[in-house]
RNA sequence: UGACCCAUGGUGUAAUUGGCAACACAUCGGUUUUUGGUACCGACAUUCUAGGUUCGAGUCCUAGUGGGUCAACCA
């Protein structure tokens, strides 16, 4: 991109542009990411958290954190600080410009008493029921409310008297006098303040009246001065009403704007769908790794410059979307494959005992970390006369092409020897219980002049020198790409019931013994792993973060 | 029977704003390899349809078609 004359430009970074042209609010850009405290956020918010704090550094601005917390029924402050960590996690800071829709309670209460001044709003004591039976249709207008020409000083008193906590719950509203035949719904008297006697994370029991989002969210842009609203396109039919409250209420001109929310195959991101699998007990918590959180991508091991180089990737447009899972994971692939240590673990132990190799001797083999560090580091591998490999790496009776160990077969141990398997042993299941090979003594990694072949290579550990570690094996939760798409089923229908294997015995070399929490393994042939945060030096606990690509096995799984 | 938004390979985006449809992922095939990983090479499109304007249309115009959103005292 760098080395291009221009540079293309998404349909955002050319409304700010032209703004800086025109030299709107002096060429200022200010942004913000307004998450409400409900939940935890996923990777459908890390696409708005790029965004708005990715602009502001491109043209050099701002990005405030504001929390939207004017629904004190389902906030909490425990989600505010998950979602501060978060943010943090990614990359991005907002500095000293944490903000709260709550902060401004009193203003957007002065605020209401403006537009009821101005005549653009009225107290309401329709039921819920009776207004959206008056609201109309899409196609058919709405009538007015019998008490839309309440006198201003009538409803001055009525709104005051609910501040005052003089009416109950859901006895009267304050709504905005818009136009009740509009084409959009949101326009036909749409709701501002709601009576609503619930304990506020941030403010207790201070209020009893609460403003709804579309009176808080544009008020909020407008005081912070925030100059680029960005959200995802369901709101666009807010953004008519955002502007009349703005022009209404003689505020700063915030403009508000829309792109396409993320959707990824095998990942739901309603929060309200996510909360079911928390509390349902479908997953471990907000941060079980196969959930869509971004805690539960951190605990699976996906390092987060991986996740921004995702949202990069994705773009930035209008259209409906689903995106290929497979498109993040190439990313977390990419961004592991420069990162992470390889090291050898063997899932699924078979013994193999080198018959030519002396008993009681070992010998210490020096490994390559990273092949792709430019300054390479080694650790130290032992090696000895019993040693194990991974089950799915000797057959009896290979087929075609399969280059790893089998009966009268030369393999290769990665930075050891060449070995011939000799023969195996049977239980009386017919499961093979070990191998026996030889070794041939000439072909120790690095000083091989043997000229003797061997087709495939494979990881192993010694058995000394080797340590029991627990792995967790996830997959997708879902077994749909999209399943919360099926009209008729519910998603929970498409819940994939082996989505969390757990292993127990596999064996890994030494060095992993005191491996720190939240580092990122190869496993070499394997796949990507982290050290869990509960891992301890008494048990090591390993999430697989990304299977390796396996040419191999895909090949294997069409022919069956 | 409305309003608004959207339509480019399997997927997601580009196209210097009317001038040779490009990139990434996926898929398939190959080369290299002491990871069946990585790296590298190759294959993969009548730009939703039909008309129109133009020397020239993915881009502009008209009419369709298809998809999405909107009727919570949620955000």
């Amino acid at each position: 991109m760098e080395n291009k004359e221009y540079e293309s430009k998404n349909f955002i970074e050319e409304i700010i542009e032209e703004d800086l042209k025109s030299g709107k609010h002096g060429g200022r850009v200010h942004t913000r990411f307004p998450p409400e405290p409900n939940g935890f956020l996923h990777i459908g918010h890390a696409k708005a958290i790029c965004l708005n704090f990715g602009l502001a550094e491109k043209y050099n601005g701002k990005t405030n954190l504001r929390f939207d917390d004017t629904n004190p029924a389902t906030e909490e402050t425990a989600y505010v600080e998950a979602i501060k960590k978060d943010i943090k996690w990614l990359g991005f800071d907002w500095e000293d410009r944490e903000y709260y829709a709550s902060d401004y309670f009193p203003q957007l209460y002065a605020f209401a008493h403006k537009l009821i001044d101005k005549g653009l709003a009225y107290v309401d004591d329709l039921t819920a029921e009776q207004m959206a039976e008056q609201k109309g249709t899409p196609t058919t207008p709405g009538v007015n409310s019998p008490n839309r020409d309440r006198s201003i000083e009538e409803n001055k008193q009525l709104f005051t008297e609910m501040k005052e906590g003089k009416h109950a719950d859901g006895s009267l509203v304050l709504r905005a006098k818009v136009d009740m035949a509009s084409p959009n719904m949101l326009m036909r008297d749409p709701i501002l303040y709601r009576i609503k006697r619930e304990t506020h994370h941030r403010t207790g029991d201070d209020w009893c009246i609460y403003p709804m989002y579309d009176f808080a969210h544009g008020q909020s842009d407008s005081i912070e001065e925030i100059t680029h609203s960005l959200c995802s396109l369901e709101f666009r039919h807010h953004r008519d009403l955002y502007d009349w409250l703005i022009q209404s209420l003689e505020i700063f001109p915030s403009m508000q704007r829309e792109f396409s929310r993320m959707n990824v195959e095998y990942m739901i991101t309603s929060k309200r769908k996510l909360l079911k699998l928390v509390t349902e007990g479908h997953v471990t918590g907000w941060d079980d790794p196969r959930m869509p959180t971004l805690s539960g991508l951190r605990k699976k091991g996906y390092p987060p410059v991986a996740i921004r180089n995702f949202i990069d990737k994705v773009g930035m447009t209008k259209r409906e979307n689903l995106i290929d899972l497979s498109l993040l994971e190439f990313c977390v692939r990419e961004e592991l494959n420069k990162q992470a240590d390889r090291v050898n673990v063997v899932l699924d132990p078979l013994k193999v005992v080198i018959t030519n190799y002396p008993e009681g001797q070992t010998e210490t083999l020096k490994a390559l970390n990273n092949p792709e560090d430019e300054e390479p580091t080694y650790r130290e591998l032992t090696f000895g006369r019993e040693i194990y490999i991974d089950r799915k790496d000797f057959m009896i009776d290979p087929p075609k092409k399969y280059f790893r160990m089998a009966p009268e077969r030369n393999v290769r141990l990665k930075y050891a020897y060449i070995l011939n398997c000799e023969k195996y042993v049977l239980d009386e299941n017919g499961k093979v219980t070990e191998v026996h090979c030889s070794y041939y003594t000439n072909t120790k990694s690095g000083e091989d002049n043997s000229g003797i072949k061997a087709k495939g290579t494979l990881h192993w550990v010694g058995a000394e020198g080797s340590v029991q570690v627990k792995v967790n094996l996830y997959e997708n939760l879902f077994t749909d790409p999209t399943p919360d798409a099926h009209e008729g089923k519910d998603y929970l229908e498409f819940i994939n019931p082996d989505s969390l294997q757990v292993i127990d015995g596999a064996l890994a070399e030494a060095s992993l013994a005191s491996a720190a929490p939240g580092t990122v393994f190869q496993f070499m042939r394997t796949g990507y792993f982290v050290v869990d945060e509960s891992s301890t030096t008494d048990e090591v606990v390993f999430n697989r973060t990304v299977s390796l690509k396996d040419s191999w096995a895909k090949k294997q799984a069409k022919k069956s």
